[in-house]
DNA sequence: TAAGTATATTAATATATATTTATATGTGTA
DNA sequence: TACACATATAAATATATATTAATATACTTA
């Protein structure tokens, strides 16, 4: 809403955007992110992709529910995770390339 | 670049896109980038709108500029800093929006 | 029920990081 | 130079979190 040109009432909720990226502040989320950003996956198959131990992926897939980054589905034995909305591999994606672009001047962090 | 329809050498940098969403990670940092987002601000003048104390102020600007997420500019006795991309305004906008829809169903995280 | 596979949890540890307090450095001006 | 203000740094502390190793739970099938 707008009044007079200046915005109004912007709804800003700021310490659950800082969770959110908290949550997205790990590389070993960040994959498994990418990895199940188009298809549900099975922990295991996530296990065998990442190469990180069991737990550690249950763990993360846990910090993920946490923030409600991800869907689960049980099937079986399987549990299966996916991405829970679209917004955030957008946000991976913006992130990834805008690190590139910041990188290319300076050379490391 | 895309060969039949797949996405080739989709050059990813999630190791650095991680240290990124990291250091959005914290509500304070959060509100920094907000408030410099369209015009840079002094130091003391942070202080002033975020009632937190000078040094830690000074503290998350430092994390900001190591990840290159601000620009520094100073002027006589005063500091400037700005956001250094209109990216970062973006995913804090996407992330923003986003925390308000996931928590519309869920009442909590 | 027993055994095998899939996933989650717990406990222990190490590391990282936010915050506070005190102090130092930098800058302009009388 | 002396003083006042703006900003940064250092040290200390507390908390959070990633990782590992061990164990528990859930499901399926023989």
């Amino acid at each position: 809403m707008t009044v007079a040109g200046k915005k109004v009432s912007k709804k800003n909720n700021l310490p659950a955007a800082a969770f959110l990226a908290k949550c997205m502040g790990d590389e070993n989320r960040l994959r498994i992110l990418s990895l199940i950003s188009r298809e549900k996956k099975s922990v295991s198959h996530l296990v065998d992709e990442l190469k990180i131990s069991q737990p550690l992926v249950s763990h993360h897939l846990k910090e993920l529910k946490r923030a409600l980054l991800v869907h689960v589905e049980r099937s079986g034995p399987f549990v299966y995770y996916q991405v829970a909305d679209q917004r955030i591999i957008d946000v991976l994606e913006i992130l990834d390339q805008l690190a590139i672009d910041l990188l290319r001047n300076r050379s490391s962090f």
